[in-house]
DNA sequence: GCAGGGAGGCGTCATTATTA
DNA sequence: TAATAATGACGCCTCCCTGC
């Protein structure tokens, strides 16, 4: 079986070193030499041990697991509605730009003008909350009103903004109003510039943007950890409902053997 | 109530796997 | 091949149970 093969062997030596790709079609080239192999006696069992210790994904494994066992269910590219992810998050576009305020929320600007805030703290996509852009009212030339339905915001946050622009706070209705120019006019106080990254040159700003870099490779990585430990749990579940299903199997397949080899050795009657 | 231990979760780092 | 995602390992914390 598929699983036999993998052997469950997650961690390989360090001292091996594979490149990556193409594991089935190797593992089916050595079975293949291996059938020319019997006849001659020889099996690379190194090689194959090797091949096959490299280390799986739970998403791979469930989801080939999946495509053998009807039932199963297959380990989804994204949350399903079991993490509470609200639907207009299901159809979050890919952000093209992720800005952190100064309060350490992220917020991503999706192709499209979709803008989501999210918690560091946060557990995953929960933390997200959609923003809408507009352009009610009269806004200075070149400017966009963001308005968001922050559930948290004190509304006194600077964020930092890569290129020339700037977020300047607009009090504009109930909820807090912000809004994305170019600095062509005086900067209101607490307005915060940050310069591309092409254009950083103070150890300060090198500083900042580093640490900027750092934080939001600690959340990815916080988030991919809390994805992978879900995952690894279903796929422990998997393997768990897959042993019961295997020893019945095997309990009937004694049962039925036994009562063929009853029906096959007649008693003799001397 | 309290100490001790096991289980489970989380954040981070290092390393490996995958993708563009 | 570089960038990114995925995952093992480790330490820490919290919760719950058990024995005293």
């Amino acid at each position: 079986m598929w699983w036999h093969q993998h052997n469950l062997c997650f961690r390989r030596p360090i001292e091996e070193d594979y490149s990556s790709g193409d594991v089935e079609e190797k593992v089916a080239a050595i079975a293949e030499t291996d059938e020319s192999a019997e006849s001659e006696g020889v099996i690379d069992s190194h090689k194959r041990r090797e091949i096959l210790s490299r280390r799986p994904s739970y998403r791979k494994i469930l989801n080939e697991l999946s495509s053998d066992v009807p039932g199963v269910p297959k380990i989804e590219e994204e949350r399903s509605e079991e993490e509470g992810t609200p639907p207009s998050i299901a159809t979050m576009a890919v952000p093209t730009s992720i800005y952190q305020t100064s309060t350490g929320q992220y917020i991503a600007i999706a192709q499209g003008g979709t803008i989501q805030i999210s918690n560091p703290g946060s557990d995953g996509v929960q933390g997200l909350q959609a923003l809408t852009m507009t352009n009610s009212g009269a806004p200075p030339p070149g400017a966009t009103i963001v308005q968001y339905a922050a559930q948290s915001a004190d509304g006194t946050q600077q964020f930092f903004v890569p290129g020339s622009q700037v977020v300047v706070p607009a009090a504009t209705g109930d909820m807090p109003t912000y809004q994305i120019r170019a600095p062509t006019a005086a900067l209101p106080q607490g307005v915060v510039m940050a310069a591309s990254p092409g254009s950083l040159h103070s150890p300060q700003q090198l500083a900042e943007e580093a640490t900027r870099k750092r934080e939001l490779r600690l959340m990815k990585n916080r988030e991919a950890a809390k994805e992978c430990r879900r995952r690894k749990k279903e796929y422990v579940k998997c393997l768990e409902s897959r042993v019961a299903v295997l020893e019945v199997q095997n309990k009937k397949l004694i049962e039925e053997l036994e009562t063929l080899k009853d029906i096959c050795s007649p008693k003799t009657d001397y």
